[in-house]
DNA sequence: GCGCGTATCT
DNA sequence: AAGATACGCG
């Protein structure tokens, strides 16, 4: 363990060969994982237990031995696409939304999309992208030999000591789903926004007009706020007395100077689209 | 306990 | 940056 984090030079891949009457790697594929390290533990007997338990403590892969070469060949791939995958996400290349999306286990979708970030860094050729594509979709062969590690571990909420009877109920628990603000949500989105006018802009409203049947308040709300710009208040008409008090680069005056017509204008802007 | 606004987290 | 979650309040 210490020697994974002083090394120098930066370790990718660490690859376990573990026995199944001895478990005490957990501490070292901890560590692995919280050096971000790539971990592949080896064992040449398949214990789907003892498999889900080292995924879930911070391996990459479970692989039964033997396989044979071929796999061998998958398996720097697969390794390869999940350091692009981690670097991608580490930077935050925003606005692609591959990495986030909940993919579910086994379907190791490679982001094939992004052009110069991989190109940068990278050195592999177009037909080795090619395969690796291939080798992420390759079912068959990742459920023969290996158990991949789920992504997007969370969901728990507060899973205390309340219970001790942990069994088969508490099962997966889902992570909520993401839900992406399209183009066209957005739009319906605002469009029920200016039909409920200032006065009534709450997420429930919003909610029910919108009417979509996965749709959660709370998603409602969290999307109007970001919407707001920071200083802007909206939900009040004309009744503002001390609103105003507060805007600095605009209405010096007292409230009462307020053009009468401005404040239509005024919450078109806010709400117009960039 | 719900719905809301706001702050904070991921 | 875009959503999700936490939290306090009426």
């Amino acid at each position: 363990m210490p020697m994974l984090s002083e090394v120098k030079q930066k370790i990718d891949v660490m690859i376990l060969n573990v026995h199944l009457s001895n478990l005490i790697f957990v501490d070292l594929l901890a560590q692995a994982d919280a050096l971000n390290i790539i971990s592949l533990v080896v064992c040449d007997e398949f214990d789907e237990l003892v498999a889900k338990k080292t995924l879930s403590d911070g391996a990459y892969l479970y692989l039964k031995k033997p396989f044979d070469k071929e796999i061998v060949r998958y398996l720097c791939q697969f390794v390869l696409s999940e350091k692009i995958r981690r670097e991608k996400v580490r930077e935050g290349s925003g606005k692609h939304k591959d990495q986030l999306k909940v993919d579910d286990v086994g379907n190791n979708k490679i982001i094939g999309e992004n052009k110069e970030s991989e190109e940068k860094n990278m050195s592999y050729t177009k037909e080795q992208r090619n395969n690796v594509h291939e080798a992420g979709n390759n079912v068959e062969l990742s459920e023969k030999y290996m158990l991949q590690r789920e992504r997007c571990t969370k969901g728990m909420k507060k899973n205390n000591e309340g219970e001790r009877h942990n069994n088969a109920i508490d099962k997966v628990v889902r992570r909520k789903d993401y839900r992406e603000w399209t183009e066209d949500l957005h739009a319906r989105f605002m469009q029920v926004v200016h039909q409920l006018g200032e006065g009534r802009c709450y997420p429930k409203e919003i909610l029910e007009r919108m009417s979509l049947p996965g749709l959660t308040r709370m998603q409602v709300a969290s999307h109007l706020q970001n919407l707001e710009p920071p200083s802007a208040n909206l939900p009040n008409e004309q009744d503002n007395d001390f609103d105003q008090v507060y805007s600095d680069d605009q209405n010096l005056g007292p409230p009462s100077a307020n053009l009468p017509n401005e404040q239509d204008s005024e919450f078109d802007q806010v709400y117009s689209d960039d």
